[in-house]
DNA sequence: GAGGCTAATGTCAGCCACTGACAGTTGACA
DNA sequence: TGTCAACTGTCAGTGGCTGACATTAGCCTC
């Protein structure tokens, strides 16, 4: 049911209608999570804030836990198409920066046309505060870093069950990624452009010395205008 | 019959009569698991089973995943007391090995007057292949590295917020011991000595660089008999 | 060894997450 | 406009989990 994409304008009403519904519980579920805590807040107070039934949530989300990552998981889909249509000819960790740094630049509005993105920044420390959240984000970390894995061993031609390189690549990326996410939850500046920068900088520091050809072993030519790290 | 807790044997009936509860629930409760499968699993059922209302099964386990992880607690808190106990003019990863193969030495015992080593075994595997409980373990592992770095960062006199170091050598320690649970789980020889001698040949291979005197800045004197790194 | 203290347990009632079944409603489209 | 399919509400039920209270059973003292 129910396609997550906030980009690709719903055609006819009903889709529209069912937009309108879903961006509805995202919010109010968010909103009474901040305010009064995850545990405290019942799926039968979200749903009446909505005013739909109980059963309607839940064929909207398979759980309580999905609609605190729901706005995560439209950011995740967002950097896996773009990274899936990175070019062939960019290194590996190149094009897991260059997709990161497109989808953050319209992924800004998808956001905003959901919840005020200073929500998204309460839920982020919401989830940080939770156990029961933390442990499904791990999970779902866990599983976002074996897709990216996987994608990256495809576009290097490499078996990412004997070959190391794939995951040991998409395991510091993503310590990269998360901690620039952390450091912008824990900061006063809730904008979009903020946490962009933020993790730019970050991935710069990364280096480029995982960055050469792993098909002939040379160096990559720059793929794109300037080589972007500084250490 | 029933040697209860790893050490400090208890001392009255009620003590063993505890014990003896809280390790038939534990023993039930994997069996099913891993008859059946977690999901369908109920707590009426594992209750049942040892004959006890489920009312107290909720009085030895906080919830239903608990249970699963008896075992994994034990062997934890285990580690741990044999981590506090190593001398201070160990270096970091030293104390960090040692305290595993001390740790392994004597709880395979407590292991198995608890459950049989081959249903810990299979129990092992039932996690990694449960959503729910993939998530709890994630969790739980992510906090016992925490507890771990700061363990290890207060053992140099570090502080852990601005040292990278104690959180670097846990995630990495952290790490191979993963490993090495994962390829015991996949493989046959479902002894502890395996896990043991598996572990071991595993944390050999971190090497020696990481292992210098955090203190000083030297390399440190050899503590124990001889160094037992390969590479 | 009887009786009081207290920890452990059972029973019961109830909340909440979640699901299947079925019926009513409402866009979509001929 | 009428038919179809999708969306939704209602209802009943299961299972995880908790608080309250009564009951049982080790423990300890006299």
């Amino acid at each position: 049911m129910a396609t997550p994409m906030p980009h690709a304008a719903p055609t006819g009403l009903r889709e529209r209608k069912k937009q309108r519904t879903r961006d509805a519980l995202i919010r109010a579920a968010l909103e009474l999570f901040t305010e009064q805590g995850y545990e405290a807040t019942t799926i039968d107070e979200i749903a009446e804030a909505v005013d739909v039934s109980q059963r309607t949530y839940f064929r909207y989300f398979a759980n309580k836990e999905d609609v605190a990552f729901a706005v995560q998981t439209m950011v995740e889909a967002r950097f896996l198409d773009e990274l899936l249509a990175r070019p062939a000819t960019e290194a590996p960790l190149t094009a897991l920066r260059s997709a990161v740094m497109v989808a953050w630049d319209d992924i800004g509005s998808a956001i905003e046309s959901v919840i005020p993105v200073e929500l998204h920044m309460r839920s982020y420390r919401m989830i940080e505060s939770t156990p029961a959240l933390v442990a499904a984000h791990l999970r779902r970390s866990s599983e976002l870093e074996e897709e990216i894995a996987r994608l990256i061993a495809r576009r290097e031609g490499l078996d990412v069950d004997t070959d190391p390189r794939p995951r040991v690549l998409v395991a510091a990326f993503s310590g990269v990624m998360r901690v620039a996410g952390k450091v912008w939850g824990e900061g006063q500046d809730c904008t979009v452009a903020s946490i962009r920068e933020l993790t730019r900088s970050y991935l710069d520091h990364i280096g480029p010395a995982m960055d050469d050809d792993w098909r002939t072993g040379r160096e990559r030519p720059a793929a794109t205008s300037a080589t972007p790290y500084s250490l």
